[in-house]
DNA sequence: TCTGGGGTCCTAGGACCC
DNA sequence: TCTGGGGTCCTAGGACCC
């Protein structure tokens, strides 16, 4: 660890933290009995693995995996299987980030479980491991700490820091260091390098980071477009990707779902889609923006060989730019309307609206005939009665009562942290 | 029987203009 | 014989990430 001082007065240097296999640790918090067993999430519909705890990926279990294809192995070894619970995993990243934040002054939230932190006014691994030690203390969930010149770089020590070091800290003080982790660096764990690029990267007989970062600019970039020349450069130690602590607005936001039964009625479509559009009305409302297109896609499903496969889309251009759930509920049905075939089962159906801008900038149209401002206090109310009372508690019409092409969820751990009814009775 | 969802960025190619 | 070519805008699709 010694020569950590030389590398602080370089400059720029930056850690990134990582939630350990989260969603799995995120049940555990909660549910001590399943510390030290093997534990898994599926996403949505049950459908496959995307997240195991150590003991889980030990048995083999991947990434990804349908969870059907491995039921015995499942069974067999006792493992413990939960259902996604965004609203569990969401609030304990946020617990997460504002622990971190109580040890540095810049942080980019880069996703639910990983955060970039400036360690440029001090680098060392002793920092990493008291935000470590905290962050475990105060929320329950072990993250592993990187640290290094680049974001690039970081990612690769965070792997290290997981992978062999037991304290899960690492960094990069030096650029013997830097090389001879490269060196036995595999080439597809490279940030931004995924399965495609790495296939035909080993075409060219390119198996490590060190390979790759020594390869001809020129031919990186002719090869593999601009992107793989700022992986190299992040490599090489030149801050490509700096820091963005602002959250930058979203360009696309988007609700989609696979339904539980394939659906093949128009009426069904209709209350799916309109849920779906209010959803984006309402993810647009929280972001305080506006959209200018709304688009709707369907889709059969893909596994199946025997159906007639069709993926429509038809988007629809705004003139004037809106978040107000009723009128994006309705271009998003006309979408529909035009779409829709009779002879097909459907899998899948989503809404985007895209062009966001902020809603300040919002300008008015001479041929605009809507009274905005009535409409905005409308979702105003809304807002505010489903955010205190749960999701939909306010909804439109057309949305349904239903909602039997909902989600299945068969393992569903309770909401201990944002439902009142859910929350974990402590006796004394 | 059962195969996630929500994003970003880049490129190629067409349309259009001069 | 010779059938421009560069810029811009838009969109679809591919690749990647978590």
């Amino acid at each position: 660890m010694g020569g950590s001082n030389f590398y602080n007065s370089q400059g720029n240097m930056i850690a990134l933290a990582d939630c350990n296999n989260f969603y799995a640790s995120c049940e555990r918090v909660f549910n001590p009995k399943i510390k030290n067993k093997p534990v898994v999430v599926l996403s949505n519909n049950d459908g496959c693995i995307i997240a195991r705890s150590n003991e889980a990926k030990k048995l083999g279990i991947k990434m990804g995996e349908p969870a059907f294809k491995i039921k015995n192995l499942l069974e067999k070894n006792n493992v413990n299987v939960y259902s996604t619970n965004f609203a569990l995993y969401g609030d304990l990243s946020k617990r997460v980030m504002n622990t971190i934040k109580t040890e540095v002054n810049q942080i980019e939230v880069y996703s639910i479980d990983e955060a970039f932190l400036d360690f440029s006014d001090f680098a060392d691994e002793e920092r990493a491991f008291l935000i470590k030690k905290k962050v475990y203390k105060w929320t329950g969930i072990p993250v592993s700490v990187g640290i290094a010149k680049t974001k690039t770089l970081a990612k690769v020590a965070n792997h290290i820091a997981k992978k062999y070091k037991k304290e899960g800290v690492f960094m990069f003080d030096s650029e013997d260091l830097i090389r001879r982790a490269l060196n036995v660096f595999p080439v597809e764990d490279l940030w931004g390098i995924g399965r495609k690029i790495s296939k035909r990267l080993k075409q060219f007989g390119i198996y490590t980071a060190l390979q790759f970062r020594e390869t001809d600019e020129k031919w990186i970039k002719r090869n593999f477009s601009i992107n793989g020349v700022k992986i190299q450069r992040e490599l090489k130690g030149e801050v490509i990707y700096p820091l963005e602590t602002l959250r930058p607005r979203k360009k696309n936001i988007c609700t989609s779902r696979s339904f539980g039964k394939e659906v093949k009625e128009l009426s069904k479509l209709r209350e799916v889609v309109s849920s779906h559009a209010n959803s984006c009305a309402t993810k647009l409302r929280d972001e305080k923006s506006c959209c200018l297109t709304i688009s709707v896609f369907l889709s059969t499903n893909p596994f199946n060989s025997k159906v007639k496969q069709y993926y429509p889309c038809r988007l629809f251009n705004l003139d004037v730019p809106t978040n107000d759930s009723i009128e994006i509920v309705s271009y998003a049905l006309k979408a529909l309307e035009r779409i829709y075939r009779s002879d097909c089962t459907y899998k899948k159906a989503g809404v985007i609206v895209g062009r966001i801008i902020p809603e300040s900038h919002t300008q008015l149209s001479l041929f605009d005939n809507l009274d905005r401002d009535k409409r905005r206090e409308i979702n105003s109310i809304v807002d505010t009665i489903n955010r205190k009372m749960g999701k939909d508690k306010v909804k439109l019409a057309v949305q349904g009562k239903t909602r039997d092409w909902k989600l299945r969820q068969e393992r569903l751990s309770p909401c201990y942290t944002t439902r009142f009814a859910d929350m974990l009775q402590v006796r004394v």
